[in-house]
DNA sequence: CTGAAAGCGCTTACAG
DNA sequence: CTGAAAGCGCTTACAG
């Protein structure tokens, strides 16, 4: 009698607060907890009229499985890694973050979550407490590097994980917008134009994107039986200061165009040709890389390449967790890009 | 003998990957589970010398603890919720970013998680998924909001949260810079270098940080007997374009100080006057307030202040869980700040 | 100081 | 179609 009394009181307050367990709900119902399991889960045979009656009861009740729980019965966190450089610049953030929205999306639509980490070449330890904790089914990589200490880790360890970006290790599942050609068809736009001595100026070296750019630039080159110059590819440009050395070296050598491989490099350049009073696009033509914020409401507007990163988010997700549940993937993901012609190429003036 | 030859093929595939349990340790020491149990967490009477036997064997094995059923035993996720908005502009990602670093740096130190949300007072269904599933034991915010819907629906729910950030509910949990006296500092030093005129020029009026500056600023006209005018206090700046109709009609009125109250304003501001021909500091001074990237490398270089997100995220991360582990804490911590005083402002010129 | 046992809230062969 | 029971890998009163 007291013993009842107590735990209906002991009901009433998980009542109260929603936290009743699949052991309420089947007392209440005169089924077994098996039979809530199914009727929730769906798997299983189960009547279709008990099936009902348990999700109303649940509905009704707000019933809310706990997570743990299931994770530890079948061995799964419901938890995805997304790991983040810990050193990226300012200018990164915003590509990111709209990554991340999108791994968001995708993964609350699949009851997962992301939980986060600062991973780079100089420090991978917290990807590896994700890892050694059990906290996360899977990671997915924000970026690559040449070599990689992440993604070696990760492959010793035999945790799936997908990178956004590209790896020249083609075991390792990842997606990516088609860079090269991108900046292939870009760069042959503007030879189409007249256009022939090219500048370009992007950031570290040793991200494989770099590299991925740079090919499409020589290839274009190519296309018109152009061979690039040393002065006029300028990489590793990672300051402003940097930026107008490699601009002014390339206006001496009579640049009429200069491509920049991210948008926080144009942003400097466009203030180094600003200061010199080089006028764009009639003394030279500027292109960029994201059209993103740092370029709206420039003067003239910025030609650009453009890409979808909440594409790429939502995409790496997808397949990261498609891999995980043992269906057949294809290793890498190549996603589109837009061309957006704007004033400052234009050669009419 | 079959039964045993599997156990001991399953033991040495746990060995491999790292997969033992407490119960392999416990076996294999001859001890019961409890005895790790209690060798690992410290909890409980246990001899010195059991200790390190079991210390010495897991350091040896490898062995790592399974965080779901350490925290389904204990009902605790060991993951803290970090909700960022999904709404934010551009310019505060490198804020929220460095949040961020310090809020993981401090829970990792303690074996705690974070797990990402993007919620705003538009959408709060990521906040409540987090809560409902019970994936999270406490919730950082990024930020407040005169009525912010993610607050009163923590509240409702009764899980544990902390904002960085100010609130007028001063029931909750917060951290913060002094902005307030910050932008009342700042002001008075522009005043006592005999600046009258001074415009202000911020953000979104509903965020409860606005307020706060605004306050400071008025409170430092006050100390001087003067008196905001209302063309020299413009809020709801959000695109260059309002910048520039702002700072013209502050030109006009003949302010003498652009008081900005963030860097990508800031940013808008200069590019206005630089198309206007108005000199800095000469014509107009111009001062900010997170001496970030974005004004790195400006000529001249900009008065601001200067705040530590990294520290506002390890504070908050720690406060609230000290307030979890049911110790007391101040309701409200108030961070300090630096007054950078550069050539923006000079006025011996 | 140590251990057997129950419990956290689910899932899932297995049996009926 | 349904249920009793074992199990996921820990923790923690309780008893000794």
């Amino acid at each position: 009698m007291n013993e009842n009394s107590n735990k209906s009181i002991k009901k009433e307050e998980s009542f109260l607060n929603g936290k009743i367990t699949i052991a309420d709900v089947a007392e209440a119902l005169g089924v077994s907890k098996t039979t809530v399991s199914r009727a929730i889960s769906g798997k299983g045979r189960i009547g279709e009229e008990t099936k009902q009656r348990v999700r109303e009861y649940i509905e009704q009740y707000n019933y809310k499985p706990n997570h743990l729980a299931k994770g530890l019965a079948q061995q799964k966190t419901y938890n995805l890694g997304w790991v983040v450089p810990g050193d990226c610049s300012f200018s990164d953030l915003p590509f990111f973050q709209t990554c991340l929205g999108g791994i968001i999306d995708y993964a609350s639509s699949v009851d997962y979550d992301i939980v986060v980490a600062m991973g780079s070449n100089q420090d991978i330890s917290q990807v590896e407490r994700l890892v050694n904790n059990r906290k996360v089914d899977g990671i997915i990589l924000s970026r690559t590097l040449e070599n990689d200490r992440v993604v070696a880790y990760l492959k010793q360890a035999g945790i799936p994980f997908i990178a956004i970006g590209s790896s020249q290790d083609s075991s390792i599942l990842q997606v990516d917008s088609d860079h090269s050609n991108a900046c292939r068809e870009l760069t042959c736009i503007l030879l189409l134009r007249g256009i022939r001595k090219l500048g370009l100026i992007g950031g570290a070296s040793n991200l494989v994107v770099t590299k991925s750019r740079q090919k499409g630039f020589v290839d274009a080159l190519a296309q018109f039986r152009l061979s690039p110059e040393e002065d006029f590819i300028a990489l590793d440009i990672d300051s402003p200061l940097k930026t107008e050395q490699a601009v002014r070296k390339m206006l001496e050598k009579g640049a009429e165009c200069i491509v920049c491989m991210d948008d926080s490099i144009c942003t400097s350049v466009i203030a180094t040709l600003r200061k010199l009073k080089v006028s764009v696009p009639k003394d030279v033509k500027v292109a960029s890389f994201y059209n993103s914020v740092l370029l709206e409401n420039n003067t003239p507007a910025i030609t650009s390449l453009q890409f979808d990163p909440k594409q790429l988010g939502i995409v790496a997700c997808k397949t990261l967790l498609e891999k995980m549940s043992g269906e057949e993937v294809n290793n890498k993901t190549t996603l589109g890009y837009d061309v957006l012609l704007k004033e400052s190429t234009d050669i009419t003036q």
